[in-house]
DNA sequence: ATGTGC
């Protein structure tokens, strides 16, 4: 940028009262950053902003994100970092998609939002994409019975679905196992199990998903369930890929990983159940706020450890069981593909890379250390629209439709509160694309060549690759800002939008 | 994001 549309730029901000410093210069390296801070509040964080190559910062996600760092209950709680992630845009609930925030002694239901647990997981399969091809049109089909119209309604006892809610994938597979038949095949669940061990009792989510209230559900009885099984819309998706090209060798063998596999990607949460939980704790923790003072004018309302540890503890209970319910979603969107491939290719074993969750409240990696524990601080790290990228851990990121995609590996970054982008980021809305009277051509819209499979023509429009910005500039900085290194590059073959 | 909703 010219450094009088810089200052220009930066008066602008100061008159929303916001204290802005740029720099393109970050850690001896030319990345432009953004340090932004409400003018009114000198004595909170400033927040980080890394931005790719050739796009500008948006006023208004700053101020949302500097609303966010701001954020700090009466009774006692504050955040103690803020940043924001390369492809962060603004929301529409206060707060912008790709904040990640550290709080200390509170926890903030809008800095999760109603998307509780939207994330990323990753299958590879040993199949050739030519293979794949040759019976693209019958799988296609039976993916679409599956994903379109088939699971409407998911039948389970009462037991089974407390276990869904209160003890997450392990849970909820040991009581199917308990009652397994028919077209429930034992050995499948426990191959599951065992990859359920590996990802989510690594330690990583510290036993967090045992909070569930268990109210939820009835005591006996058969529930139906609508949600479970199926993609959702906005940029949510299931696509297959190929294992295009692969940058760390080593890294990607001990996970499975190789040049010309198949593979499918799938990014989805938890549905309804996220979104019931997250507005109800949104209006509760408006309501808890203390009586008689002002709300805060960001309207994103804490939750104070210290005057309401008990509220803090509920809505970590609810939001687990929403988190609970987007793994078992993935989870079984990932089963209803594999069955396919199976049932058309044969026996094909497709293993599970990795699955992580974008929209969810952890422990602070800092948290479980001996001085933490000692001074009992509570520490945790929320995000919103951005993939945790801990040191050595998978990092999966998708490109938009069309795009290449990415694996990588976390760097650890803790400037960038260990994390990373979780896409490439909206640049036009979908009402911008789809309004009426708009017509785009297909070449406009950067759908040339893209094989989406959909009942719903707008879906194709609006996420089109011409409504995110290029993946590339996205994924380069983070790599440049040692936040992720890239492991394998994945093209994309189809993709089901629902 | 939401079997969306002015």
């Amino acid at each position: 940028m010219q450094p009088k549309n810089l200052q220009r730029l930066l008066r602008a901000l100061g008159r929303q009262g916001l204290d802005v410093t740029y720099s393109d210069v970050y850690d001896g390296l030319r990345l432009r950053t953004y340090s932004v801070r409400l003018a009114n509040s000198p004595d909170t964080p400033a927040a980080e902003v890394l931005l790719p190559e050739g796009f500008p910062v948006e006023a208004k996600a700053l101020k949302q994100l500097a609303n966010l760092a701001n954020v700090r209950h009466p009774a006692g709680g504050c955040v103690c970092r803020a940043c924001a992630t390369p492809d962060f845009h603004p929301g529409d609930a206060g707060v912008a998609i790709g904040s990640v925030v550290e709080t200390v002694d509170q926890v903030i239901p809008g800095a999760v939002g109603s998307d509780i647990n939207c994330g990323m997981r990753l299958h590879v399969a040993d199949l050739t994409i030519d293979e794949f091809l040759k019976k693209r049109d019958l799988f296609v089909e039976r993916m679409k019975g599956d994903y379109f119209f088939g699971t409407r309604d998911v039948t389970m006892t009462a037991h089974t679905m407390r276990a869904l809610f209160q003890y997450g994938v392990p849970g909820w597979l040991d009581a199917m196992l308990d009652n397994a038949t028919g077209s429930v095949v034992k050995s499948d669940l426990q191959q599951l199990s065992q990859e359920c061990d590996r990802i989510f009792l690594d330690g990583s989510m510290n036993g967090n998903w045992k909070l569930a209230p268990a109210e939820l559900v009835p005591d006996d009885g058969l529930v139906r369930d609508g949600g479970l099984g199926t993609i959702g819309s906005g940029n949510h998706f299931v696509e297959v890929q190929r294992v295009d090209k692969v940058e760390n060798r080593a890294l990607a063998h001990a996970w499975g990983v190789r040049e010309g596999q198949l593979a499918f990607m799938i990014h989805s949460g938890s549905r309804n159940v996220g979104k019931y939980i997250g507005g109800m704790w949104r209006d509760r923790a408006k309501a808890a706020w203390p009586q008689g003072l002002k709300y805060p004018e960001s309207h994103i309302f804490p939750l104070s450890a210290h005057s309401h540890p008990e509220l803090v503890a509920s809505y970590l209970a609810a939001e687990a069981t929403a988190a609970n319910y987007g793994f078992i979603n993935r989870l079984l969107l990932a089963e209803l593909l594999r069955l396919r491939l199976r049932e058309v290719y044969g026996d094909i074993e497709a293993p599970l890379v990795y699955d992580l969750p974008h929209n969810i409240t952890l422990p602070s990696a800092d948290s479980g250390d001996k001085a933490n524990s000692q001074s009992k601080i509570a520490r945790w790290v929320t995000r919103k629209g951005a993939c945790p990228a801990y040191v050595g851990q998978p990092v999966i990121i998708p490109g938009s439709m069309g795009a290449y995609s990415y694996l990588m590996v976390g760097k650890g970054n803790p400037a960038f509160c260990h994390s990373a982008s979780h896409g490439a980021g909206r640049v036009r809305s979908r009402f911008e694309l789809n309004r009426k009277g708009a017509s785009h051509t297909e070449a406009e819209l950067g759908l040339t060549g893209v094989d989406c499979i959909t009942l719903r023509e707008e879906r194709r429009i609006e996420e089109a690759p011409a409504a995110y910005k290029p993946i590339q500039s996205v994924i380069d900085v983070q790599v440049e800002a040692n936040m992720v290194d890239v492991v394998a590059r994945l093209s994309p073959i189809l993709t089901f939008k629902a």
